[in-house]
DNA sequence: CTACGCTCAGATA
DNA sequence: TATCTGAGCGTAG
């Protein structure tokens, strides 16, 4: 699930967070919740740059090789890195993800810590944990050193989150021995 | 100040 | 190999 906000002037879309989740239950329970608007607005400037955000993460996903976070800033779609990201380390790490790992690579928790100047990598894993936007920001090309995969949106436990993160490496075309075990 | 975490290297069996 | 331990350090409360 995508959600945003529409804004007047200029018009675009300010993205807010990308969730994943495990069974629809769960994403029609987090819809109430949060008292989310659903209603679908045709014929309008936002409906054109949600078509366009869609078409470009299925494009994504359906194994085009193209970068989300540079096609999205094209579309004038405002992601708000520095409001995400307060903090300046994580803007740090943030910036040197954004910045050096393209498409199709990955690097390694310890990896960006040589590249910043700091030993914390615990706490470079908990910005990742902290990315709104997933895919966008692509945390998922961040491993454990030793190869296994490092945890994803907040789990560390074999689970289908952590399936999520293999099949977003696989669809970049990461195979199975750049990886330490099947996971 | 305390507690926690998408880590790491080293030790042990 | 698998599991445990402490070091390490930014962040939220």
């Amino acid at each position: 699930m995508i959600t945003y906000r529409f804004l007047k002037n200029p018009q675009t879309i300010s993205l807010n967070k990308i969730q994943f989740f495990k069974k629809e239950e769960d994403l029609v329970k987090y819809i109430e919740k949060n008292n989310l608007d659903l209603v679908k607005r045709t014929n309008s400037i936002e409906f054109e740059i949600i078509k366009n955000l869609v078409d470009l993460i299925k494009a994504y996903l359906s194994g085009k090789k193209l970068s989300l976070y540079q096609n999205i800033k094209d579309l004038g779609i405002d992601i708000s890195i520095e409001k995400k990201f307060p903090t300046p380390f994580s803007q740090k790490v943030i910036k040197y993800l954004i910045n050096n790992v393209n498409y199709g690579e990955i690097t390694t928790y310890s990896d960006i810590g040589k590249k910043i100047n700091t030993r914390a990598y615990r706490a470079i894993g908990n910005v990742m944990k902290n990315n709104p936007i997933p895919l966008i920001i692509p945390c998922h090309r961040v491993i454990r050193k030793n190869g296994t995969l490092g945890g994803f949106m907040g789990e560390t436990d074999d689970n289908w989150q952590k399936n999520i993160k293999l099949d977003l490496l696989k669809i970049e075309g990461i195979t199975q021995n750049q990886l330490k075990t099947s996971f």
